[in-house]
DNA sequence: ATGAAAGCGCTAACAG
DNA sequence: CTGTTAGCGCTTTCAT
């Protein structure tokens, strides 16, 4: 590969001359400008990524702290993520922690500051303590999907409102008639999914339902067909179920299927997220869309005003720590809701 | 961050030493060697990976090209290629090329030799033309899922029997007793699953079967939906689907729903390949299991080797294109197929 | 066994 | 406008 030295040579000028030329740093020559162009596609000449962030003192690349990129939510967010990273001139890399903080915990020490420039974490069960390591040692993090806008949790964070999103899932309950409803709490492990539930019971309760079944489960299909089997079985009544996330969501319905019952005919089921799988599943399933792209957004755009603000010393002079909150969750229609038959 | 040469001074000695220590690199005194080691965790040092890279002349990531991490194969296996890339101790960029040729480019003209040392390559709908330019520039090229292991495609490769796939498929089917079948050619705009059909077309041929319905879609559950639907009602006869990939498979699925038909029973649905999907599907479904994990370990085992020999370099003396064969795909027998009921 | 020195490819003052 | 110089953090001969 070329150097910037051989395009230099080639061009019978100095390295700094077609540093200057490539960067737009003004100060050249028209003429020198016209020769340094045709040597480095000549040579074809690319600048060498790593070469230049070591001398601009920077890494080359953001991290992109998940559980597993397999769960399907997170190739949906990845891609945005990649997207906004690379409009702002960043690759991506993807950090799957396996849900195991050591991991977790080895990649950040490995890549933070070194390789990444800025670490995004989603819920990749990671301990808020390395985090903050990693932060002090001055490269910034910010978290992706903060469930609380009430509740910072003390690092820079994209706030979105699933409190909300549970009380939205539990009125469209509501107002089609549903009392009896069962409700699967999903990231059994995190235990993250808890707003989405307070809202959902909050729903509830103001409408003056008093009473619901709940069943924690992992997020996952499997998961929730389990949980979902459960709550059936111990009151066949129900006319309804809510699950913090898709996923879950989607195995009740699997669930009814197998219990012969029809969805949404006999039971109604909704979920959280409006990920690509709930739009293609038979039936297509009701859910509160979480804006995601625009999450993804937002985080990507944080993190860079936290590194081009060199965050990490500011922080020290005890400046807040930023938040930015997504727009609102927002109720998704589809086929897996109706009112209760009357039984 | 602190530096080696922090780390050096330290422990009262030189930047080389300290290299020594961390590398294992033999000629060096037990007590400095101590003195050292503490001095690195006195200072919480941390090898500066692009540094690191950069003195070594190498880059420090391998890059994943894939048309998009959003479609549920791709994170099942860039899932198992980052294991097996980070087992060999590299990072990886997944580069989204959202299957447009141009932004390819754009990603192996960037990131090539200059921040990954190597590039695997899925079906992005990639020029070939590129990435024999970015061959020739030294960074090693792999080719992860070549389809057809008879026509080795003039890049290194890790090659799976797919025409077996698509016979196997076929035979299935026929061993069900089903003879009116009809096809659904996923991938309409690579073209890439034609050796899938032509194994499935081989096994009718050797049957005795003389022809069958087919029909193009994208390789998505819509695409297979549409196909479908056409595909039955061109010939509402048909007692089974075979699709060249499970996405649309699961299509078919939802088609056979949605005109009444119920699956296995009126009709049989098969696809190949086996992602998780196919596993969590209602029914589940029947398919041709390709070896992602192992594909994806060979691949970045041969990019590693290809890596190390300095393949580009070798290349010029007429070396031989190397190609890794994975183990045959199998036939899983799930929930999706069975005899053809007799109308 | 340890140190000195050069250099990876690039950028960033500062001179001229 | 262009060149000179230094240096990013690390590795690697080559001396000592």
């Amino acid at each position: 590969m070329p150097t910037l030295s051989e395009v230099a040579r080639h061009a019978g000028v100095t390295p700094a001359t077609v540093s200057n030329v490539l960067r737009n740093r003004g100060r050249v020559g028209e003429t020198t400008r016209q020769r340094v162009l045709e040597a480095v596609d000549a040579l074809g000449y690319r600048p060498h990524l790593a070469a230049r962030a070591l001398a601009e003192g920077r890494a080359p690349t953001l991290a992109l702290m998940v559980s597993s990129i397999a769960n399907p939510f997170y190739p949906e967010f990845a891609l945005a993520v990649e997207r906004a990273a690379r409009a702002s001139g960043n690759f991506v890399i993807i950090c799957n922690t396996n849900d195991d903080p050591a991991t977790g915990r080895a990649y950040l020490d490995q890549i933070a500051g070194t390789l990444s420039e800025g670490v995004l974490v989603t819920n990749a069960n990671l301990h808020f303590a390395d985090l903050h390591v990693t932060e002090s040692r001055g490269t910034p993090v910010v978290l992706c999907m903060w469930e609380r806008p009430n509740e910072p949790p003390g690092l820079p964070c994209v706030a979105v409102d699933f409190r909300l999103a549970g009380e939205l899932a539990g009125k469209h309950l509501l107002e089609l008639g549903h009392r009896r409803i069962g409700a699967i709490v999903g990231s059994k492990v995190s235990g993250i999914h808890a707003t989405r539930y307070e809202g959902f019971v909050d729903a509830l309760r103001v409408a003056g339902v008093r009473k619901n079944r709940v069943k924690h489960a992992a997020d996952t299909i499997h998961g929730g067909y389990t949980a979902a089997r459960a709550l059936l079985e111990a009151d066949p009544q129900l006319t309804a179920i809510f699950a913090t996330n898709d996923l879950p969501a989607l195995g009740a319905m699997h669930a009814a299927a197998d219990l012969g019952l029809s969805v949404p005919t006999d039971l109604s089921v909704i979920g959280i997220t409006d990920i690509q799988l709930a739009r293609e599943s038979r039936p297509a399933l009701t859910t509160v869309a979480v804006p995601t792209v625009e999450v993804a957004g937002l985080a990507v755009s944080l993190l860079r005003e936290l590194i081009e603000s060199s965050y990490g010393h500011a922080r020290r002079g005890k400046t807040k720590v930023p938040m930015r909150i997504s727009s609102a969750p927002k109720l998704v229609v589809r086929a897996s809701t109706d009112v209760p038959r009357s039984r």
